[in-house]
DNA sequence: CCATCTTTGTGCACGCGTTCACAAAGACAT
DNA sequence: ATGTCTTTGTGAACGCGTGCACAAAGATGG
């Protein structure tokens, strides 16, 4: 069974903390929408809002980059667009392989987010012998006994595993071993990678648990409240909004 | 424009972190995989590692829901599984609604992981009249039109938005108004919502972007580290795996 | 050129989460 | 019953992330 390293030496990169790095996106992604209005320059203040974040959490963020900003005026929108894209390697070609081609990895491999940003399709991986040779979104599915040779030919470094959790840690092990040092992992499984290879995880289960689990305390609340005075919150104070950070998911247990 | 509220009374539900509420489904996961193998008991040691975690941690999340284990042996399996299933809410039926049935929401409908945990999919609907009646997963396509009466009529508390960005504030608000208290967005999209409803997003490019982050990282590591002999790291003192708790993502900018 | 007003950049304090390390608890053998 | 050995449960320290609050910087107008 999958061992999961917890090493952890931070993760910090270069200075930029990890939690400001899961932001970025978000900025880039409200920065973009202000550019393609032509909006010349933002406020922390307006930018924070439209990205769902504290301004002084924005303004610190931002800090790490670099002072880019203009005391009294805000941020110039293309400017910060083009530090945040080189920041966070968006100038370039990332070649993307998405092995496991059922209905989610058709799903994604159909879905237009990977060309806006710098992302590639490069192959789609299949190990079911009926696939091969079939078009997924305009690419040929290759069988997953050339997953070397692909990796290798396109240059690939980030892989994003759609396959049953059986399957995971095999083809996760097959990716790293050919030379694939970030993973995207929607297989709901513990993954288990050398020191020197990313991995992150997206799981609707877990999700949907997480959601769970407030629900129930929502009804559990509500009821206490209406009911009996209840010896904790007065139901309604409660006011949460997914914890920013968090855990991502899809595919069941 | 999307405000987002940033408030966050710590979310700390009944005394349980964040933290360990978003780990309760890993360590269920890999209960259930003992359980089917009819292993007995387990120690924290083992099952931390089977989850990937620190078994201090483990321990730790466990004690939040009481002392269920036994000194000198560790924890009943098939006891733990029903306590974790109990705190979880997995013990009773969710119904869910699937909105934009487009190729990840079809997916997602197909997607097996739902009815294996207490979730079942009580309808789909999209906003396009060319889809509703089409049978997905076995299920007709419902119009958006008629949203607010399904929620009423199943009595749904979880929606998944599986819209365009666009559409999914929109979409949101409606569900929010028509009872539904906790959502899962695939748009790519931040959602304002109400004080008492919980948002948790999937966002396929902000997972890519971040993972294109440290692989740039790396790639500048490798080569101050073989050329020059660098003013930092020596290239290989990383390790990193994907920060345990972060941001999730799916559909592009 | 000076005053005023806006907005950034950040020092500081606080709280959550993680990890270590160990005492207490119980199983098991003798 | 007593001792030994294993494993839990947790006290305490530490570090990261967040948010407040303010000083510094610059724009703008007179």
């Amino acid at each position: 069974m999958a061992t999961g390293r917890n090493h952890r030496p931070a993760t910090r990169s270069r200075g930029i903390p990890e939690a400001t790095v899961a932001r970025l996106p978000l900025y880039l992604r409200a920065l973009t929408a202000l550019s393609e209005r032509s909006v010349p320059t933002v406020s922390s203040e307006e930018l924070a809002s439209a990205a769902g974040v504290n301004s002084a959490k924005l303004r610190k963020d931002f800090s790490y980059l670099g002072s880019y900003g203009t005391r009294g005026v805000g941020y110039d929108v293309e400017y910060l667009v083009y530090q945040i894209s080189r920041e966070l390697g968006l100038t370039q070609d990332w070649p993307v392989v998405i092995v496991g081609i059922g209905n989610l990895g058709a799903a994604l491999a159909n879905y237009g987010g990977f060309a806006s940003r710098g992302f590639r399709v490069a192959a789609l991986i299949d190990a079911d012998p009926s696939m091969t040779g079939k078009q997924v979104a305009g690419i040929a599915v290759q069988h997953v006994d050339d997953l070397e040779t692909i990796i290798d030919t396109n240059g690939v470094s980030i892989g994003v595993i759609t396959t049953p959790g059986g399957a995971a840690q095999q083809v996760c092990d097959r990716l790293v071993a050919a030379g694939v040092t970030s993973i995207l992992n929607f297989a709901p499984t513990v993954l288990s990678v050398p020191d020197g290879v990313d991995v992150r995880k997206v799981d609707l289960s877990i999700e949907l648990q997480i959601l769970a689990f407030h629900e129930q305390r929502k009804a559990a609340d509500a009821l206490s409240g209406a009911a009996a005075p209840g010896p904790a919150a007065p139901a309604g104070d409660r006011g949460e909004q997914g914890p920013d950070g968090d855990i991502p998911a899809v595919m069941p247990a």
